[in-house]
DNA sequence: CCCTGATTCGC
DNA sequence: GCGAATCAGG
C-alpha cells in the first residue's frame, strides 16, 4: 500500500466518520490489519473499542454503569415496531450514511452514544459535507502541517 | 463463528 | 514504515 497524501486523508476521513477498521479497509481495498496499523502509526485517536487490554498494568477505567435493558427490548418499544418509527415535531431524523445528497454527514459527538448525529448542513455539491465540515475533512497537503498530534 | 480494535515483529 | 499474524474481547 502506498500511503500518498490522499489515501491518508481518506484514511482520516472514514476514521473520523466512525467506521470500523474492517469497513476502512473494504472501502480502500485493503485489509483491516493496514489500516488499524496506519492508523496506529499516525497516531489517530483510538476509537472507541469493544475491547481493551484490561487484562495487563492491574488499573481498570471503572465500569460504566450497564444499561439494564435495551431501548429496542422494552414492551413499548416492541409495540411501536409495529409501526414505522415517527420523528417527533422538529426532530431531525436521517439515516446513515444520509437521506439526501446534498446532507452534510459529518459526525458530532461519539459514535455508539445517545447524543451521536450527523451534521444536517447542506452538502456541497459531489461532496458528502457541507463547505465547514468539507474545509476539515479534505485539507490541502501543503496546509496539512499542524493537523493531527 | 461472526465481529471489534491493538500489538507484535519479520520484512 | 508496512501489515499479516496474533491477541483479546464482544
Amino acid at each position: 500500500m502506498e500511503w500518498t497524501a490522499e489515501a491518508i486523508d481518506q484514511l482520516r476521513a472514514y476514521w473520523a466518520e466512525g467506521h470500523s477498521t474492517a469497513e476502512i479497509g473494504r472501502r480502500m481495498g485493503i485489509s483491516k490489519n493496514a489500516v488499524v496499523g496506519k492508523a496506529h502509526r499516525l497516531n489517530l485517536d483510538a476509537r472507541p473499542s469493544p475491547i481493551r487490554r484490561e487484562a495487563e498494568a492491574g488499573e481498570r477505567p471503572a465500569a460504566q454503569p450497564r444499561r439494564s435493558s435495551s431501548p429496542a427490548r422494552d414492551g413499548a418499544s416492541l409495540r411501536r415496531l409495529e409501526q414505522p418509527a415517527q420523528p417527533s415535531a422538529g426532530t431531525v431524523v436521517r439515516a446513515f450514511p444520509r437521506a439526501s445528497a446534498r446532507t452534510c454527514c459529518w459526525p458530532l459527538g461519539e459514535p455508539g452514544t445517545p447524543e451521536f448525529r450527523f451534521c444536517s448542513g447542506d452538502a456541497m455539491t459531489g461532496k458528502p459535507y457541507c463547505q465547514e465540515h468539507a474545509s476539515v475533512a479534505y485539507v490541502k497537503a501543503r496546509d496539512r502541517r499542524e493537523d493531527a498530534a
